[in-house]
DNA sequence: CTTGGAATGTCAACAATACTGACATAAAGT
DNA sequence: ACTTTATGTCAGTATTGTTGACATTCCAAG
């Protein structure tokens, strides 16, 4: 509750960006940015018979193609039983190509069929434009001031998959 | 999909921060991050009948006391019979007190009880903290950076509403 | 080769949160 | 008087998450 370590900070002196209201403006940011953040996806899946369990499970998929039904468990935070059933959809309707892993074959490799990729597309066209917009009009240093925080926000153990992600 | 009107942008020359490549990293930015800021609180509502809907609630009536029903609704997003469940469990549980109205008597204005504002403490301590952290950590910089960024993401009619909340 | 454990899949039951549609009541506005 | 608004409530349903239990497959160690 109290300010804490001063001694640790970067940016020295001027503290008063941390008051609690400045906290609590934050917070509701978070709460109706995300809600803008989710709400063009969302119309789209309502088109299909999908929600957004599917959309993370199709985006993830196409950002690391082949991986392992575990890591995906571990990127998504749920259990293999609510993502099982998200997957057997989208197995069932040919979005998502489940192989038997070469390497370790009780491992199942997912991947991305035309029909998948096409909806993982559309769905994060719509997607980026609202990201690119809001992008765009705060500019490069508040886009990297986005980052930066967000960044602290996440648990430290899913930073260490987000690097995963990128490499 | 195109980088569309280069011509509005008050930034000018360089626009390299908007490849898709950065705006993924925003999108699965939001989703770990958004991750985190929930995870706190939703540890503390296990140890109570409660869940995320009801943190809400509890916030914007403290966040602005009095609050009607209707002005309740359109800042959360919900449907009425939605919304309505939780309230009626908070209202019976003794957090929140919902007064007829004194200029409209059909309006109900919600406010926290003492055991309300207990709940509220308590959750919005353990979301500060974490907040406190991440701002922190980046500096006022990013936070301002974050905010307009954020701002951006919004849908219009909620940042309007936001305005709203301050005032 | 057998056994242990890891990875995966599946079934069932359940809980939280959202939705739609329908209907009721009270009070405000015209 | 009539309509609209604000609120509450009941019933049904969908999505997404949870636990717990159990089966299968298969790598790896003994």
């Amino acid at each position: 509750m109290q300010d804490g370590n001063v001694t640790s900070g970067n940016h020295g002196e001027d503290l008063l960006f941390l008051t609690d209201d400045n906290l609590l403006q934050g917070i509701e940011l978070m709460f109706f940015a995300y809600k803008g953040f989710t709400s063009d996806p969302d119309k789209i899946l309502q088109n299909y018979t999908y929600g957004r369990a599917h959309h993370r499970a199709v985006h993830f998929i196409n950002r690391k193609r082949g991986i392992t039904v575990n890591n995906l468990l571990d990127i998504l935070g749920v259990t293999k039983q609510s993502l099982n059933r998200v997957l057997r959809q989208l197995v069932d309707d040919g979005l998502v190509e489940s192989r038997i892993g070469t390497t370790d074959r009780r491992q199942r490799n997912l991947y991305l069929t035309q029909k998948g990729k096409d909806l993982e597309q559309e769905l994060s066209d719509a997607q980026r434009v609202r990201m690119r917009a809001a992008f765009r009009d705060a500019g490069p240093d508040a886009v990297r001031g986005f980052r930066a925080v967000l960044e602290n926000m996440m648990d430290p153990e899913m930073r260490k998959r987000v690097q995963g992600l990128k490499g």
